[in-house]
DNA sequence: GTCTATAGGCGGATAGAC
DNA sequence: GTCTATCCGCCTATAGAC
C-alpha cells in the first residue's frame, strides 16, 4: 500500500511498519488537521495519534514533545503558502499580465489553498497564541514573512498587503467557526460568505456541516 | 504572639466580603482578560481566580463550570460590542451626515474598542471554537449577529461588512500575536500596523510589549 | 519502527468548614 | 461569601519490550 492510499483513509489501517520519514509525514498531515481544529492546547497528542492511526507515545517520540510538533506544523504550513504564492509571482511575472492583477492571481491562490483547510486553520491558530514564548515567537516570524513576501516579492503596497491579509484573516475566521452550518436558515450566512469569498469557493457540504473546497 | 494578633495587624488583606454581583462583575473582568489572552483551553480557572484575586474553587462555585463562564464571557463581550455599534448608529442617524459616513464612524468606534483589549480577543478566541458543540454554536450566533447588524441596522451593503470584518479580523490577529514586540526592527511591522490601523491607534507599550491604547 | 504500561503533573469540580 | 482540602480524570512524557 502507498503513502498516498494511507492518507486518504487515514485510520483505517491497523499500523504497518513504515520508513520513518513517511510516517513522519503522515503525522504531520494528521496534527495539521487536529491543530488546526482545536487550536494548540485544545489538541491532544492522543488525539492526533488516532487520526494518523497510531500510538500516543509514537507521536512523542518522533517529534520529542507537543511543542515541537506544534512549531513543525506551523513551519510546514508557512512553507507550503509562500511557496504557492512564490510559484503564483512568477508565472504572473512571465506572463505580461498588468501588474495590478497580480492582487486578484494570490487572491485566487488562496481561496484554492481553502482545500487545505488545516493548513489554513493550524495558521491561525498560532496567531491566537502571542503569549506564549515559543509559539508566540514562531507566530509573529510567520506573519510578517507572509506579509514582507507580499510587499518585496509581489510589490504590494503597504495598504494593499493590509486589505489582502484582513481578506485572509476573514476567511480563516469563517473557516474556524465552520459558519457553513447555518447555510440557508436565512441569518446572512450565505451571502456574508459569498462576500468573503467572492463566489469563488465551489461549497461541499459533508454530513456534519464542515466545508471543504472541490475543484 | 498569637496567630491572630498577627493577623488581624496585617493591611494586606486576604479577601474581603463583597456582594455576589459585584464579585461576579470582577471575575468576568478577568476571565475576559485570560480567556482573550490564552483562548478557552488554554486558559485554567485557577488562572482567572488569581487574577480576580480569589481561590479557583470559588469562580466554579460561582458559574458552574469552565465551560458557562466562558459563554458569559462570550455574550458580554458581543454586548459591549453591539451596545457601542448602536450608539454610534443612532448618533450617526441624528447628525444628518452623509449616509456613507457610518462605515467610518463604526471603524474609529471599533479601535477605540481596541483598549479593551480582551474583550475583542476573547471574541476572537470563540471564533476558533467552530468544532465545539456549544461554545461553537454561541460563537456562530454571535458572529452573525453583528454581521446583521451592520447590515440591517447600519444599512451597510454584504460587501461593505465584509470588508469591515475583515479590517476587524486582522486588527483581531495583529492583537493577538502581539505583533508590537516587533516594532522597529525593520521587518515591516510598524508599516502593517499602520496600515491596518490607519495610524489612529495612539500605541503605548509596557515592559512586555504589549501593547494597550490610550486616549 | 512501534507498542504497552505507567509515572507524574495539572486542572476542573465537589464537599464542607468558617 | 469565601476558603482549604481533596478526588478524579486527562494528558504529556518516559521506560522498556518486541
Amino acid at each position: 500500500m502507498s503513502l498516498t492510499d494511507n492518507l486518504s483513509n487515514m485510520n483505517a489501517t491497523p499500523t504497518e511498519r513504515m520508513p520513518s520519514a513517511d510516517r513522519r509525514e503522515l503525522i504531520l498531515e494528521s496534527a495539521t488537521e487536529v491543530f488546526g481544529e482545536r487550536g494548540y492546547t485544545g489538541a491532544t497528542t492522543d488525539g492526533i495519534a488516532r487520526a494518523a492511526g497510531i500510538s500516543q507515545a509514537y507521536v512523542v517520540r518522533m517529534f520529542g514533545s507537543k511543542e515541537k510538533l506544534f512549531i513543525e506544523v506551523l513551519n510546514r504550513a508557512l512553507q507550503r503558502l509562500t511557496a504557492e504564492f512564490r510559484a503564483v509571482i512568477a508565472a504572473h511575472e512571465a506572463s505580461g499580465d498588468p501588474i495590478e492583477e497580480i492582487y486578484h492571481k494570490l487572491g485566487l491562490a488562496y481561496i484554492d489553498l481553502i482545500t487545505d483547510r488545516g493548513m489554513l486553520l493550524s495558521l491561525m491558530q498560532s496567531f491566537a497564541q502571542g503569549h506564549d514564548r515559543v509559539i508566540g515567537e514562531a507566530a509573529r516570524c510567520g506573519f510578517l514573512e507572509i506579509y514582507q513576501l507580499l510587499r518585496d516579492e509581489a510589490h504590494l503596497d503597504p495598504d494593499q498587503a493590509n486589505v489582502f491579509l484582513a481578506h485572509g484573516m476573514m476567511m480563516n475566521t469563517m473557516l474556524g467557526l465552520q459558519l457553513p452550518q447555518l447555510y440557508g436558515t436565512d441569518t446572512g450566512a450565505t451571502e456574508l460568505m459569498n462576500a468573503a469569498f467572492g463566489g469563488k469557493l465551489p461549497l461541499v457540504l459533508d454530513a456534519t456541516g464542515q466545508a471543504s473546497a472541490s475543484n
